[in-house]
DNA sequence: GTGAAAGCGCTAACAC
DNA sequence: GTGTTAGCGCTTTCAC
């Protein structure tokens, strides 16, 4: 491989003149810049950007770290992100945390070692983590995707989820179900959280109450969620209607009701949050709360740019509202 | 933010026994090497692997151009192979290429100047393309993942296309299908090409012969997949079975199929190429040719690092089997 | 407009 | 075992 060197040797000039033609910056004389072009495409110049990098303290690399790209959500939120940086010039580094903290922390520190110019992270636990403090304490432009952070003091990109929780659980009463279920994984994620506290909002406020024998609360796998949603199926007074705060949450539910013979909506409604391809083509099509997942990358990632630019206004909670599609999983108990 | 030479000053040792310590490497005394832990970890002191990178002529990054992270079969992959590359030190880098060339060529290029240790793509084209051949000429380690490329010698790692095909179409041919139609994204994408080779070859040798009447040939997209299917089951001699070859286009027909009234197995058959969640989900499940994602990506990932390794056993092409797994949507015509 | 030269933070000889 | 030192390939003053 040729270096700047050999580039401005081949052409005639100084490194100095070659590195500003190459890099579009200074002035170059157009004789000067139409040699150096003609020098790196004859050599097939590759320029460095890792020197560029270490000598210009910007990377140009944006790190990413989601829970599992196998997820819709997140591949979408992904897509939706790396299309909006790569267009400003910046390369995505992608990470997997598994919803284990253990493993963001390294992912976040490995990510910082790489000198990206900024993170964006969707969180694994509602509190500020040692290593999220150490990124923001150390300057790293850092932007929370999909769940909010108490504390942490850094934009955070998320979905309206209290309010989506709240209309899918109102849709549900509207055919008079009370005995509501909630199949989520755990509080630890703050966006569960808020579905969470909007479902038990909404049951409260309807009167209805809410109670532990309609809750059933597992980890973060699509096995998790069939287990709980079983378990849940399976008990005495079994739920009228579910109520599922993720797609993996709604793809166990789906298959435990299909597996207790359950036909929605004469023998169980069911409304899940996240929309996903195949919603519509089950039997009967499920009403969801749909989320905008790759604008919420999106955001994201221009939110991070504008940091990256220089923007200082103080940081923000942007709320991308969520909308019930009503499908035909839902309906009055047969 | 703190450099090594922070940490050896105030460790009261050279900045080189300081570099060992950290690295891992040379020899350096345990009372060094814990005054050097002890003060990296008060100085909050993180790595700069850019200047690591630069300096040893390693980045430990590895970069991936797979067609859309959106595709799950890809996003499969590309976690079968963070997992394996990351266990090993190394960070992904991943470009979306829309099986566009040129986007290709530009992820290629982009990962290449960050001086990846190697590439995994998921070529957009059979022929050898400039930038891949390029790749290779600088000795950029090469892998192909789901495609191979004639001419590039390269490691490719992909499933074994004809045969899957065949499986799906002798399946069809064992209920007496004679009038089997494909929908297929172009015969541009390797891959595509051999399963509609694979189908057209097991049509032959079954005496049925192979009819423009019954192919539908179309762009990469689901929207593409769908209006395919849709035309294709609305030509005057309608097909009595369908053989989809890859996710998006059996995606596309099931929503066809339905659009149009048409149900499986009484009213057509159909066996799709790549299986996922949703295809157990919906009535009926879907007979189909799965094929291992993950594990390809996770091959994919262990070559590459066979040969940054050094191992230089000459290229070969990997093909993992596929599995046609019955389930209920073919049948005798009703 | 162009060239010389000083780093960026680290690795890797090499001498002690 | 430890320190000294010369780069890695760029960016970026600063003279000319």
């Amino acid at each position: 491989v040729s270096t700047i060197r050999d580039v401005a040797r081949t052409a005639q000039v100084s490194q100095a003149t070659a590195a500003r033609a190459l890099g579009g910056y200074g002035y170059v004389s157009a004789a000067s810049r139409r040699a150096v072009e003609a020098a790196a495409e004859q050599l097939g110049y590759v320029p460095n950007d890792v020197a560029r990098a270490l000598a210009s303290g910007v990377s140009s690399a944006i790190g990413l770290v989601v829970g599992d790209v196998e997820n819709p959500f997140f591949a979408a939120a992904a897509r939706g992100m790396s299309d909006v940086i790569e267009e400003h010039g910046h390369t995505l580094l992608l990470a997997n945390s598994d919803e284990d903290l253990e493993r963001e922390r390294v992912a976040v520190e490995t990510l910082r070692s790489r000198r990206v110019d900024g993170l964006v992270v969707v969180p694994s636990s509602g509190t500020p983590s040692p290593h999220l403090r150490a990124a923001v304490a150390a300057g790293t432009p850092l932007v929370l995707l999909d769940r909010a952070v108490r504390g942490l003091g850094v934009d955070a990109v998320t979905v309206d989820n209290a309010a989506g929780a709240r209309s899918a659980v109102e849709h549900l009463l509207g055919y008079d179900h009370r005995r509501i279920g909630l199949v989520s994984d755990g509080p630890e994620i703050p966006s569960s959280a808020e579905r969470i506290k909007g479902y038990r909002d909404a049951m409260g406020d309807a009167g209805v109450g809410v109670e532990a024998g309609l809750e059933a609360i597992t980890g973060p796998t699509r096995e998790e969620g069939y287990a709980a949603a079983l378990e849940l199926l399976r008990r005495p007074e079994r739920p009228t209607a579910l109520f599922t705060t993720n797609n993996f949450m709604t793809l166990g539910a789906v298959r435990a009701m299909r597996d207790l013979g359950l036909h929605a909506p004469d023998d169980i409604s069911l409304v899940g949050f996240d929309d996903l391809e195949w919603t519509t083509l089950v039997d009967p099509p499920l009403t969801v709360v749909s989320q905008p997942a790759a604008e919420l990358g999106q955001e994201a990632g221009r939110r991070l740019l504008a940091r990256l630019g220089g923007a200082t206004r103080r940081p923000q909670r942007v709320r991308l509202p969520t909308e019930l599609i009503v499908r035909g999983s839902c309906g009055p108990l047969a």
